[in-house]
DNA sequence: TTGATTCCCATATATTCCCATGCCATTAAT
DNA sequence: ATTAATGGCATGGGAATATATGGGAATCAA
């Protein structure tokens, strides 16, 4: 698996829809863009799906290469096929990181998840989101706070990394 | 299972934020990462976690690759995976280790553990800890005391050690 | 030609790099 | 045994660099 990225932070969103990539995203970035080389820009594939969904995928080359991949092993004409080729080919968007380390967020993008003046990023693994900050406080956060209180007063979260075989 | 931290320590931090690691925990960091060579420094992950975590949780590059390998053989789209993912792909921070043993705690990381001058370190297996040295005096010690007040007077620790299975 | 998009330049602040010092424990020398 | 050299460790300070962000001119599209 390649470089992962880590971390979560706030920018700004300017009037122009330009925003700043976190620094440490940017560097996994690189080196997951295979055409990337010295001094040039990455690219990325922002996937924003279909509307249920209140947030922006973002994809290094390599990672939706990877996902195409699996789309292509699907049987031709299956729905299963048709429905992730729409999702992964149709509602996303490719863009490429500028010299300032920005990338520019249509309005459509920005209308999607409703996002004005701030957005906040976080990493996933091998993507990150991108949220309104409120949003993500409100709904997923809460969605979590939701879960954790079902569970038994002393349980740890932390116990589920036990609970699988690992490698 | 890979070298362990052991011992405590304080160190100051400076207003750049640039903290000491104890000599003993460079060593563990340097043969905890895979890409790690003469000359080179080390990299580590410290995870902060959400708003109910009082410390920092330092890892070698193994130790978290180990973690996400357990996060990746959680079914997509489970609510487990998703906190484990926020908890150690979002709140946490890679860093790496300076040429003089040091590395810098960004602001958000000390205002998130109430941080100013001293840092408190302390082993804890294969990950090590960084305290406010009065939370841990005040919050952690005073609750292991309080624990052991509730064991009978001659209650050897040691016992729960031939407890369990272990793995 | 009007609004949007891209490119180029500007800058305050934050972060990194490089060099320097005092200390302590250990080893070598007298 | 006492003193002198050695080397790693904790820590400080200044200069150089990177980052996040703003603004204007040039270009494009309808």
């Amino acid at each position: 698996m390649a470089r992962r990225f880590r971390g979560e932070s706030h920018h700004k969103v300017d009037n122009k829809g330009r925003v700043s990539i976190p620094a440490s995203f940017r560097r996994v970035l690189e080196q997951g863009d295979p055409n990337h080389t010295e001094g040039l820009n990455p690219e990325m594939v922002i996937v924003y799906g279909d509307h249920r969904r209140s947030y922006l995928e973002c994809y290094t080359v390599d990672a939706i290469d990877e996902v195409d991949a699996k789309i292509d092993a699907l049987p031709r004409g299956s729905m299963e096929r048709r429905m992730l080729q729409r999702l992964f080919h149709g509602q996303s968007f490719p863009t490429i990181v500028d010299e300032t380390g920005r990338f520019v967020l249509p309005v459509k993008l920005r209308k999607k998840i409703n996002i004005e003046g701030d957005a906040f990023f976080i990493a996933a693994g091998d993507t990150f989101q991108i949220w309104k900050t409120e949003t993500y406080e409100n709904d997923e956060l809460a969605k979590a706070e939701a879960w954790l209180d079902d569970l038994p007063e002393d349980f740890d979260p932390l116990s589920y990394l036990d609970s699988t075989a690992g490698d």
